[in-house]
DNA sequence: GCGTCAGTTGCAAAGATTCTCAACTGGAAT
DNA sequence: ATTCCAGTTGAGAATCTTTGCAACTGACGC
């Protein structure tokens, strides 16, 4: 149901090597649902292979973060947590009073974003727009 | 030559004190030109008042991020470093290669936003646009 | 298959950030 | 000016994240 993007594939073409920590981490990320922190794919990850460290689990977060596989959130001082980026490249918005995540996406923003960037002599590797909001009030 | 908002207003407004601490580090930030992290304006702090605690110091930042009057940047893993959000709001096009924050605006992309969030049944509180880039190579 | 070497890992330690809680203090009301 | 109390603070503990380094291991060429 949840499509499994080819990331060893992504990440041998980023010049980076598939080991065991990262395949056991990568599949985590891939069959879940939720959001969760490094501490809980940690707890998951040695259930696998108890010999796994939770700084691997810190370093392929960021690999997977500066690749565009995965997002990160973070809400209220928290630890962050982690999402796989499936499918189509989507913003979110965050509800600043429950934490819950909503995810959309705008091809006419991502646009404007390449615009500007070009316009400024940049190309843009991956970008971050975070929404906070609250419900629209309509009673009171 | 630098506007200094008056922060004092707006935060009694939001129904916070001013305290002692506050002041002080609310002065730092307005009257600096880089974008210095916890550490840096705990040091620039006790110069000032040597009873501030660090931890004030980051009560401080995230509750005056909290209300847009700064701004958070991360760059690969090191401390979050802050920036008064002086005038105009402004997004931000990071360098991956030397960790350069360039601003800019856009108000084509606020009303995209604005339009969006609405369109979810949700009222914008403040939002975080972030471009990660690179130079564009004009040789090799 | 075997050797090689840069990329990766686990561990421990350091660094960054948040939290707990008793003591303190703005500022509103008097 | 005095009182009062919810908001704030400092100190240190706890939590979260990154880093240094020696040992290990993929992937490539032979």
């Amino acid at each position: 149901m949840n499509q499994k993007p080819d990331y060893e594939k992504e990440l041998r073409k980023a010049g980076v090597r598939i080991t065991r920590p990262r395949r056991i981490i990568i599949d985590i990320l891939t069959s879940t649902e939720d959001h969760p922190d490094a501490m809980k794919i940690f707890h998951r990850a040695i259930e696998i292979d108890d010999s796994i460290s939770l700084s691997t689990v810190y370093r392929t977060m960021n690999l997977l973060e500066e690749m565009g596989a995965i997002h990160r959130h973070a809400f209220n001082g928290g630890p962050s947590r982690f999402e796989q980026a499936r499918g189509e490249h989507h913003d979110h918005l965050i509800d600043i009073d429950t934490g819950a995540v909503i995810e959309f996406q705008s091809g006419k923003i991502e646009k404007l974003q390449e615009e500007i960037a070009r316009s400024l002599g940049y190309d843009i590797v991956h970008h971050r727009l975070e929404l906070y909001g609250r419900k629209t009030d309509r009673s009171s």
